[in-house]
DNA sequence: GAAGTTAGTAGACGCTTGTTTACTCGTCAA
DNA sequence: TTGACGAGTAAACAAGCGTCTACTAACTTC
C-alpha cells in the first residue's frame, strides 16, 4: 500500500517549488497552507521549511524565480500600448498570468510579504517599463500603467472571466490600447495638456 | 478599577459598528479579528456576534451603511475624468477614502466575502458609473474606470504615501485625467479609433 | 420589594495555522 | 558488514482564529 519514496532531494526541492508558484499564483499568500503545498507537492509537509526555512522565504523565492514580464515588455515604445492591451485583454478571458501580477493582485493583504511583493515589482514591472519610456514622470506613468494592469486583475478577480455584457475582443483591445497610450503618454512627449483651470 | 459599564444596546452596536468600519478600511477583512474590534470598541467580543450574527455579516453591514462613492460620481458627464483624477490624486496622498473601495483593495483575497464586496462595488460604483455613461460598452468603460481606481489604490498600499519621485499635484491630476477621459470615451460616442492592423 | 428580562462579561470550545521535534530507513564510503 | 549521513515521515507544538456557553448584574414591570 505504502509507495516507497525515492530519496530525491532536488528532485523534492523542484517538486515544492513548482507547486507553490501555481498555488500562490491561484490562489494568493495567505489562502494557500503549508499543508495545501505539501499535498500538491506530494511531499511531506516538513520538507518545506526544512528546504526554503519558512512559509515567506519560500514565496520570496518563488517571486525570485520569475522572469519580467515575459513579452509584453520587448519592443519598440510605440507598441507597447497595444501589447499591454492585448495581454491585458488576454488576462481578461483566460486564468493564465505573470506569477508576480498574480501576488501583487492576491496577496497585498498580507503585510509580511510587501516588501518582498514590492522588490519585485520593481525590478520586474515597473523598472524594465519606466526605463523604455521617453519623457517625464516615467516612473509615474508606468505606475498608472500597472495599477491598471492590476486594477483589471481585481475585477476579473471578482467578477469571473465572463462578465456577460463584456464586448468583443478587438473592442476590448482597441479600447484598452487607447486608455494605456493615455497612461504611457506616447506620442505627447510633454506634459498631457491640463484641461480648464 | 473596574468601571461601571452603562447598559446602551444601541450605543454598542454603533461604537463595534464604526470600530468596525475603521479597521476594514484601514487593513481589510482578514488582517481584522474580533478582538481587534472589540478593544476598539471597547466593547466585549461576544457581543459582536450578539449583535450582528458573524464577522461576515458585520462586514456586510458596513459595507451596507456606505453610500454610493460621495461626491464624484454626482455632477455632469464630461466633468467626471477631472473629479476622478482628483479623487485619485488625493488617495494617492492620503488615507482618506470609501470603504467600498478599500474593501475593494484590500479584501479581495478572502472567497468568503467576494459575493459581498461584489454586490456592493456594483451597487455604489459601477451602477452609478456607467448609468451616467452615454456610448456603446457603459458597463465595460466603467469597470476599466475602476479598475484604474482600484489598480491605483493597490499600488498606493504597497508603496505608501510619498512615491519619492512622483510628480506636483497638478501634473497628476493632468495625466490621470486624460487617462479617464481614454478609459470613460468622454467625447468619443462611437467605438475608439483601433490602431494600426 | 420580588420577579423577569436582557446588556454585558469571562472563559473556554473546536479548529486551523506555521513551525518543530524525534524518529525511520535508504544510501554509500570505509 | 558496519557506521555515518541525510532524505523522508509522523506527530506534536504553541499561537491564533471565530464562535459559543454559562454566568453576573443592571434595568423594567408588576
Amino acid at each position: 500500500m505504502d509507495e516507497i519514496r525515492q530519496r530525491d532531494r532536488e528532485g523534492t526541492r523542484r517538486r515544492i517549488l513548482d507547486a507553490a508558484r501555481r498555488l500562490f499564483a491561484d490562489l494568493g499568500y495567505d489562502q494557500v497552507t503549508m499543508r495545501m503545498i505539501a499535498a500538491e507537492a506530494d511531499a511531506n509537509i516538513a520538507l518545506i521549511n526544512r528546504y526554503f526555512g519558512s512559509k515567506r522565504d519560500l514565496f520570496a523565492e518563488v517571486l525570485a524565480m520569475q522572469g519580467r514580464f515575459p513579452g509584453v515588455l520587448d519592443g519598440p515604445e510605440e507598441e507597447l500600448p497595444r501589447r499591454l492591451a492585448e495581454y491585458v485583454a488576454e488576462r481578461l478571458r483566460s486564468d493564465q498570468g505573470s506569477v508576480v501580477l498574480a501576488a501583487l493582485i492576491r496577496s497585498s493583504s498580507a503585510p509580511e510579504i510587501h516588501e518582498i511583493i514590492r522588490d519585485r515589482v520593481s525590478s520586474a514591472i515597473l523598472g524594465p517599463l519606466s526605463a523604455r519610456l521617453s519623457g517625464p514622470d516615467a516612473t509615474f506613468r508606468a505606475m498608472v500603467a500597472t495599477a491598471l494592469v492590476t486594477g483589471s486583475g481585481t475585477m476579473r478577480q471578482l467578477y469571473g472571466p465572463d462578465s456577460g455584457d463584456a464586448p468583443d475582443h478587438e473592442t476590448v483591445v482597441a479600447r484598452l490600447t487607447a486608455v494605456f497610450e493615455a497612461c504611457l503618454g506616447v506620442g505627447d512627449p510633454g506634459t498631457a495638456p491640463a484641461p480648464s483651470r
